[in-house]
DNA sequence: TCTGGGGTCCTAGGACCC
DNA sequence: TCTGGGGTCCTAGGACCC
């Protein structure tokens, strides 16, 4: 999507329209999430401090994030991308992956798709975005970019793009090579730094280097990734349905904090919200996890992970509460956040046995759909023949395996 | 200029197990 | 007395993305 949560800003209140509008903390500490491209015409863009934005663009208009109304406008548009394949791989709210190489005989090639796509997205959510088509999805992802408007000069609105860009197989190479390193997925500025002093410009400068020599200077996964994508090389497949690993909150304070008593009462509130999110999600997790950011910037994370998923806020801020008791505060902390990982099924959601799911019986189609859907969102290994859940919840270890779990004195399978 | 909040993935070391 | 090689799980930090 195009300056998505600027362009929702705009949507619902259209005498904004044509103006320089900021979405993010307009505080002293806030940054930029979105803008419109009148703003990025005064050299705003994201992730800029406001303090900077508004020096740059004082007639902005500044608009706090309300992250609900985007998730809603997130929802049109998937239910949009969903119409056209069901490989659709969502990795933001305004972003996605669709794999339509079986949607041709219905649409078309990918150009066509792309078109229908456009018009579509505009026809139902009133917003407009760009699309990239090409034989592999970090392609498609820098020919998204490709595709996108363009700031004009100060005060100007934007100069159109292309809306479609097309790399069809063939011209990889002639398209990619010329690129900086940076629009390469995964390069950022630390490795950008790194691969400089190697000279390293362009991404045909690191595919002309040899992969011995990457893989030196940024190590064997990292380096063997970079290379073959600068040869245009990526078999990633678009994956929808990718279940989330973590929940958390953080918050940075307009003043740091120089003592436990009010960080207490924010891990209290940061747990809460963390733990409503878990079980909105029905989901529990066993890791959970304290970050502390000091007023210097520098940042520590201290983790604990319990026997049993939690998703209640008492469980979740018990655990983070004693994490926090081992921080010293006094350098004050600017930023405080509690996630919890290591998710699974939640607790008392486990799956029951159903009257046939003995051993040599059938196993109920709801119990089967249900096994179907925990794999599909934790994955093969949440579920084993050997371990099952009894309704209390403790583990009832399998006949043959072994060893019985202490609390299985029943022997019950 | 002084750095948000939501995430993912990777690395490295240590404990532990067989 | 000092020592392998395979593996899993946990913790901490860092890079990166939108």
């Amino acid at each position: 999507m195009d300056a998505f949560f600027a362009a929702v800003e705009v949507l619902v209140d259209p005498s904004l329209a044509g103006k320089p509008v900021i979405v993010g903390g307009a505080g002293p500490r806030g940054v930029v999430a979105s803008c419109s491209y009148e703003a990025r015409s005064y050299g705003v863009h994201s992730a800029m401090p406001s303090v900077r934005a508004r020096r740059l663009c004082p007639e902005a208009v500044f608009v706090p994030g309300r992250y609900d109304l985007y998730q809603e406008h997130s929802r049109r548009l998937h239910a949009v991308l969903t119409s056209f394949t069901p490989l659709v791989e969502g990795i933001s709210l305004d972003e996605a992956f669709l794999d339509v190489t079986g949607g041709r005989r219905l649409w078309g090639e990918g150009p066509a798709i792309a078109a229908a796509i456009r018009a579509r997205v505009l026809a139902e959510t009133g917003l407009a975005c760009s699309v990239g088509v090409a034989p592999s999805k970090f392609l498609a992802k820098l020919a998204s970019e490709a595709a996108k408007p363009r700031a004009g000069p100060p005060g100007s609105g934007p100069t159109a793009g292309l809306g479609v860009k097309v790399v069809a197989p063939g011209e990889e190479l002639a398209f990619l090579h010329p690129l900086p390193v940076g629009a390469l997925w995964g390069v950022g500025p630390a490795t950008r730094r790194r691969l400089d002093r190697f000279g390293i410009k362009t991404v045909g400068d690191l595919a002309a280097m040899p992969l011995a020599t990457v893989t030196g200077a940024l190590g064997e996964a990292q380096g063997r990734h970079l290379h073959a994508l600068a040869w245009a090389r990526d078999g990633r497949a678009v994956e929808p349905d990718r279940a989330a690993k973590s929940v958390g909150h953080e918050e940075t304070y307009a003043t740091d904090h120089h003592s436990l008593a009010p960080l207490r009462d924010e891990v209290l509130r940061l747990s809460d919200a963390v733990a409503n999110r878990l079980r909105e999600s029905g989901v529990a997790g066993r890791t959970i996890t304290l970050k502390v950011r000091f007023a210097s910037f520098e940042t520590i994370t201290r983790s604990r992970t319990v026997p049993r998923p939690v998703d209640a806020g008492p469980a979740v801020a018990r655990v983070a509460m004693e994490l926090l008791e081992a921080v010293d505060p006094s350098p004050g902390v600017r930023l405080l956040g509690v996630s919890v990982s290591n998710l699974g099924p939640r607790p008392g959601e486990q799956l029951r046995l159903g009257e046939g799911d003995r051993e040599g019986g059938e196993r109920e189609p709801a119990v089967a759909r249900a096994v179907d859907e925990v794999r599909r969102r934790f994955g093969d290994k949440a579920v084993g023949p050997a371990t099952l859940l009894r309704g209390d919840g403790l583990a009832v270890k399998r006949r043959g395996d072994q060893q019985w779990g202490p609390e299985t004195g029943t022997g019950r399978s």
